[in-house]
DNA sequence: TGGTTAATTAACTTATAGGTTAAATATAAA
DNA sequence: TTTATATTTAACCTATAAGTTAATTAACCA
């Protein structure tokens, strides 16, 4: 079994499922309501596998009513993911973006120096 | 060939490609320094392959000096799946967080009556 | 020229993701 | 008690992800 945050990438990492947390967005949804739009496409079984998926990456929990199974979207796990993404945010904002990057490459040479390394970069 | 969304989550599913990614932070780095501390448990044509996905999915930049191949950190992609991300902020923050929910249920019930009209919601 | 270093490619193995159809389960409704 | 509805499970297929080892390419260096 894989950590918690590569479920969570992989399970995002599907339009079929990303279309599902779309939906679920828009409030709780049984299976039958979620795969609707997909049965032209896709086979029932096929948003139930889905739908594990999603539920082991901790995206969507799913309670019992009767026979339905209604499911809602499940925000902390996509807050974990976005914290992890949040530690890059420098590396695509502007302005910033070069004079970190520079710095950031000071930083390793000076390490590489220091260690006594060569480092085979040139220029 | 998959939609450049999924590539990216794909490329980010996998613990030894996010630890690349975090040594690029640190700075441009070639692919036997990338390689080093994984080849206690890799071949380095293993990490070859980990940095194509990285770059199919836009993550990383690959360019040429003499023998080495100089990498760096491509925010862009991480962007473009942080601002998707962004989309789902109001359900990981508390307090909106149930009122929210709660609304969208409405929303979802009113259409589901009214059999109403689209809703392309943003913000 | 030949040797060394950096990295990739080729060919292969194994596990798993994502789909299928058919059968099974669980609840409600008649 | 049977039938209909919602969903899952089982068994299977195929493509591909992720690794391997061995061979190959490319540039530099002595």
């Amino acid at each position: 079994m894989q950590d918690q945050l590569s479920q969570t990438f992989a399970a995002l990492a599907d339009p079929t499922r990303r279309a599902i947390l779309a939906h679920l967005s828009q409030g709780e949804a049984n299976v039958s309501d979620l795969a609707k739009p997909f049965l032209k496409d896709m086979s029932l079984p096929a948003i139930t596998k889905h739908l594990k998926v999603l539920e082991k990456a901790g995206l969507v929990t799913k309670t019992r009513d009767a026979q339905w199974r209604p499911c809602k979207l499940n925000g902390e796990a996509l807050k974990t993911a976005s914290d992890w993404m949040e530690q890059y945010r420098q590396y695509w904002e502007e302005s910033f973006d070069r004079l970190d990057a520079y710095l950031k490459t000071v930083t390793a040479k000076k390490k590489a120096t220091a260690k006594g390394k060569k480092n085979g970069r040139k220029k």
